[in-house]
RNA sequence: GUCCCCAUCGUCUAGUCCGGUCCAGGACACCGGCCUUUCACGCCGGCGACGCCGGUUCAAAUCCGGCUGGGGACGCCA
């Protein structure tokens, strides 16, 4: 089998939404899977909505996702040569002639051609003209009158249409600039494309592209067309239905292995397996195993895959991750080891960074803040003589493990007959200020000594 | 309106190509229980679906037709 190209052609007109990153990550398992090329391109013939930023956007998506690109970006309005060229080709094989149409007359018979429940087509006006090119005129194609043309989908079979339900698309605009469907086909063809995927969207133009590579007797590439993602509504996913920048995941606190990995499973599957590492995914990736029904993004899911992701690095790798979500708390900055202590014992309990983050909070700050209810609930009076006795212990406790720390309170618990249970929550409040919290034994190991016993004493004087 | 696509638990899906092994399996969520110093994690259990109607067949989630529902496209946007 030849070497396997795909790509991934967006249009900078904003960021790299959910959709498109899922588009992009099919395209980049399906080369990486059979060892092939993957090629960036920017689709940016739209000169009035393409902007830079939204070149930047793409680009830092695809980089924290880890789509890495082996050709490319390149860029269309770079292309202008190659099209015009194409172009005349298509003029001079009789498969394409130009148009004088104005667009405020092809406007007012679409509008007439929807309202008598006619399928709005271009007429053919100027096809026997024999114009030649002009300001204003568009190029357009010469599509065949009869005859049917098939589109051999990958995913979703052989699917047919009637070429007389096409129309004459415009080629190139009046002011020179190639439009979307001959762009494409040029770029592919001279790109050496061989597996287009892309978005359901695109079917009704397959067609139209498929009849422009028969007429310059290019050769066809393979079609797979993914289904598209919906949101709770099923209703195409949009800024209503919550995060759709990849980024914004980024912010939320989610790791990348999360989204692709939440990504790759909407309309893909391999048996009962959930989870996939990239290695794994690069493995086993198939065309042949892309369902053709439009999924729904579910948060709940990814958040369960964030989790599950988080549980599983080391709590060094979260350290560098982590950081940029506690400066952002404001909280004092501290060494990268006693910050890997702290996320150890978080893991299990954050579905995100920012998650985490927050349940940080007393580990970073130099004070506790008391929740209320839980400190007149938990420090008074009566605890004063179990505090008096633990924080004397702890003091001459050399260790503090585990070991040494159960022992410590099973040493206090025991003299005063109290259960383990009947002092930590007292304990957990004067440590963290709160009744919700990790492993009494494991904040205990990470704060230290010194924090442990200043907590401690701290609680101990509002026991009156 | 016209053309195109799709249809299994609330959601993502396995099974559909090659009918019987499926009174439909897994996962998320939800509900119980266990574990337990709190909360989580983990473990165990529960709830829950083949859109409808016909046809073919000894037998249909699986094949065929229709209907309904959803989505997409119909731009000098991509």
């Amino acid at each position: 089998m030849e070497t396997v190209i795909t790509r991934f052609p967006p249009s900078p007109t904003g960021f790299l939404h959910i959709g498109g990153a899922r588009t992009a990550l099919f395209n980049w398992l399906f080369a990486r899977h059979h060892g092939g090329k993957f090629i960036l391109r920017i689709e940016d013939t739209d000169l009035v909505r393409s902007t830079e930023a939204s070149v930047k956007a793409i680009l830092d998506g695809m980089e924290w996702l880890g789509l890495n690109w082996d050709e490319g970006p390149y860029f269309q309005t770079q292309r202008f040569d190659i099209y015009r060229e194409y172009a005349e080709r298509l003029v001079s094989t009789g498969h394409a002639y130009w148009c004088e149409c104005s667009p405020e007359v092809i406007e007012s018979r679409r509008k007439a051609a929807m309202a008598e429940g006619r399928k709005p087509k271009y007429e053919g006006t100027c096809r026997a003209k024999g114009l030649g090119p002009g300001s204003n005129r568009v190029l357009r194609f010469r599509t065949p009158d009869t005859g049917t043309t098939v589109l051999k989908d990958l995913i979703k079979g052989p699917i047919l249409f009637e070429n007389s339900e096409l129309d004459d698309l415009v080629l190139v605009r009046g002011d020179g600039v190639p439009t979307y469907n001959f762009a494409v086909v040029i770029d592919d063809i001279t790109m050496n494309v061989t597996h287009v995927i892309r978005g359901d969207d695109h079917v009704n133009n397959t067609p139209r592209q498929i009849l422009i590579y028969m007429a310059l007797n290019a050769r066809l590439p393979e079609f797979g067309h993914l289904p598209m993602i919906h949101g709770e509504d099923r209703s195409p996913l949009s800024k209503r239905h919550g995060a759709t920048s990849v980024m914004e995941y980024k912010e939320l606190g989610f790791l990348p292995e999360a989204l692709v990995n939440c990504l790759v499973r909407l309309g893909w599957s391999h048996g009962d397996e959930e989870i996939f590492s990239r290695a794994e995914l690069i493995e086993k990736f198939s065309l042949e195993a892309v369902g053709k029904s439009p999924g729904i993004f579910n948060m709940e899911k990814l958040l369960w895959l964030n989790a599950h992701y988080i549980k599983e690095k080391q709590p060094e790798d979260l350290v560098p991750l982590l950081r940029p979500f506690l400066s952002a708390r404001g909280y004092p900055d501290r060494p990268d080891g006693y910050l890997a202590g702290a996320i150890g014992t978080l893991q299990a309990r954050s579905r995100t960074l920012v998650e985490m983050a927050d349940a940080m909070r007393f580990y970073m700050v130099d004070e506790v803040v008391y929740d209320e209810a839980a400190s007149a609930k938990f420090l008074g009076a009566d605890m004063r003589n179990a505090f008096d006795r633990l924080t004397a212990e702890l003091e001459s406790l050399e260790s503090f493990n585990e070991e040494g720390l159960e022992a410590v309170f099973k040493k206090v618990t025991g003299e005063l007959g109290m259960k383990l249970g009947k002092i930590a929550q007292p304990v957990r409040v004067a440590l963290t200020g709160a009744t919700v919290s990790p492993g009494l034994f494991e904040i205990i190991g990470v704060l230290g000594k010194e924090t442990v016993l200043t907590r401690l004493r701290r609680a101990l004087a509002r026991m009156e």
